[in-house]
DNA sequence: TTGAAAGCGATACCAC
DNA sequence: GTGGTATCGCTTTCAA
């Protein structure tokens, strides 16, 4: 079935139904019904093809999926769940793009061959191969997180620096003295995932800042890795009072490690962290932590690239969210000195 | 950049050229050299619209994301990435829906406007709209779980009926009198989600064949619910020794409240179920159980959807995958009666 | 082995 | 307010 057709049975021309349906120019009361009463006879869309090919335009977004080799998180599902619903909000679907090596490959599908009209990407480097590509071919993108540059490219992201700041200083205030700090993976670190440099930083400055003693470490993104850290966190200072974490999947390890080594949380050590509300509620006691609105990121991703698209020439624009710290059970004061 | 440019630099038509990215007719040596020179050159690529809409084929499947409002698990992300996956090594893209509703809509746009050469639906009901939709309208797709008739379409399932029987029968060669069975979400069960009834038949039947009493519960997909319900199961039979459980993000609430109400995992109680391997291997005693593999279901998806597309009047066919009980930690003998 | 030209199904400009 | 038609960038049939 074709715009052809429907003209047909109308009695019209083609131009008229094109018109009808995107509503360009009036057309008589009359004419309109009747070619509205064939459509919806013979249950008739136009062709997203054709029409792509003709307006130039695929009302399209594509997303560039993470690699299999590195297991998801429940962050990347829900970016990619609140992006899909957002795009749709506006008419937009979301094509995925696998992404092998540095990525750059499963981009040049989407943008060479013109099959999205703009590009998501996410899990962002400091130094990122796909983001200078797009740049490069001028192609409109949008980035969830941003690289080491920042200033003139479309973001979203968290302050992860600030909000790991202002765990620090929760803790220090609350008397800890001695914190780590439970990062992502070392395999994300070398990689340059701007995150987990970018927490590292909150950490050194805050724990500088306050005067206390501040020791980071890697940690897997599973909860048998942040079993283990625990070992290494106390090996490391004994002393060690509070921990910051931002890898949320070695959550439930990490509690489980400090059971294992007889603390309690909060009676004798703190946590704190950077952690989905879901992960955060699920332990016990519930983490006290900045809530990760993925979500809210995703939402806000479509909005800046359809922004984009419709004003070529718009300016950079960023948003960076810090949410609140949500005070819940983990926390606590110091436990006496020489306890 | 379009094909005629080329031809007109190469100095030929721009049915050699088409021929030339085809390969569907001989061209001389010297003619697909210079054709093949200019392309490097201009670093030309054929517009995938244009490609779509003269040979009536988009190359991309579609696939119905689950609504938001049901918040997502790691296996449907694995799903996602694994069918992203196999599909670029076909050459397709995969294009997300949005569902709202009953995801009928989301599918209308998809094949209505045929953006999409054949859709994939995943968190089947036993009476599916989305099934009916496709099969009415003639549209190709394959399933990722089956509804209550499944002999007339394409899928391939986990055979949860066999693999929760599996669990029952372990555990009752341990000894285990009293079991309990873990479920999914009254939500989804209400909703006629496939995996959720099948499972609940594999319990029942099971129960009445190793002749123990078995006693299922629906559970929400979290861990507060899982610690949850271990009160539920315990106060609807305390001399219960055992649980098998299908709701993986439940897993660990459900550890927790066994510690909570002093059972020990395997020693006076013990747990088996079905769950991704990650799951199974984070909880602590590692979990016995059936090892989803979304990857494989993924992947088995998108070749049977590639077969039927290369094939219109291919036989239904069905792949059905019952891996086996991996024995870990959390299963042991039941202990002494009265104990 | 190659070229010419007719589609594919829309959009939108130019006439009337 | 409506119709005719060129156009988007390919694929593929028909001819040579």
């Amino acid at each position: 079935m074709n715009i052809g057709e429907i003209a047909r049975r109308a009695g019209v021309s083609r131009s008229t139904v094109s018109y009808a349906l995107s509503g360009k120019r009036s057309i008589s009361p009359e004419t309109r019904a009747r070619i509205q009463a064939v459509m919806d006879e013979l249950d008739y869309q136009p062709s997203a093809t054709a029409r792509a090919l003709s307006s130039g335009q695929t009302h399209t977004l594509g997303l560039v999926f993470p690699p299999a080799s590195s297991h998801y998180t429940d962050m990347q599902l829900d970016f990619i769940g609140s992006l899909v619903e957002a795009a749709a909000g506006f008419g937009y679907d979301v094509l995925l793009a696998g992404s092998v090596g540095d990525g750059v490959q499963g981009l040049r599908r989407l943008v060479a061959e013109r099959r999205v009209d703009g590009a998501i990407l996410m899990e962002i480097r400091l130094d990122d191969a796909r983001v200078d590509y797009l740049t490069d071919a001028g192609f409109p993108f949008v980035t969830i997180g941003r690289t080491g540059t920042p200033d003139r490219t479309r973001w979203v992201d968290m302050d992860y620096t600030a909000l790991v700041g202002s765990c620090v200083r929760h803790l220090a205030q609350l008397g800890h003295r001695r914190i780590a700090f439970v990062n992502r993976s070392e395999r994300l670190f070398r990689a340059g995932y701007e995150s987990a440099h970018r927490s590292l930083t909150g950490f050194e400055n805050a724990c500088a800042d306050q005067g206390v003693i501040g020791t980071p470490h890697l940690c897997g993104d599973d909860a048998a890795s942040g079993e283990q850290v625990v070992a290494r966190i106390l090996a490391a200072d004994p002393e060690t009072t509070a921990v910051v974490t931002v890898n949320e999947a070695a959550l439930g390890g990490l509690y489980r490690g400090l059971a294992a080594h007889g603390r309690k949380v909060p009676l004798d050590f703190s946590v704190t962290g950077i952690a989905a509300s879901r992960w955060a509620t699920a332990v016990t006691p519930q983490l006290t932590s900045a809530d990760v609105s993925a979500a809210e990121m995703g939402r806000v991703a479509v909005e800046l690239l359809l922004e984009l698209l419709a004003a070529p020439g718009a300016a950079p624009r960023h948003v960076l969210l810090a949410p609140p710290v949500s005070l819940r059970a983990s926390a606590g004061p110091a436990p006496e000195s020489g306890n």
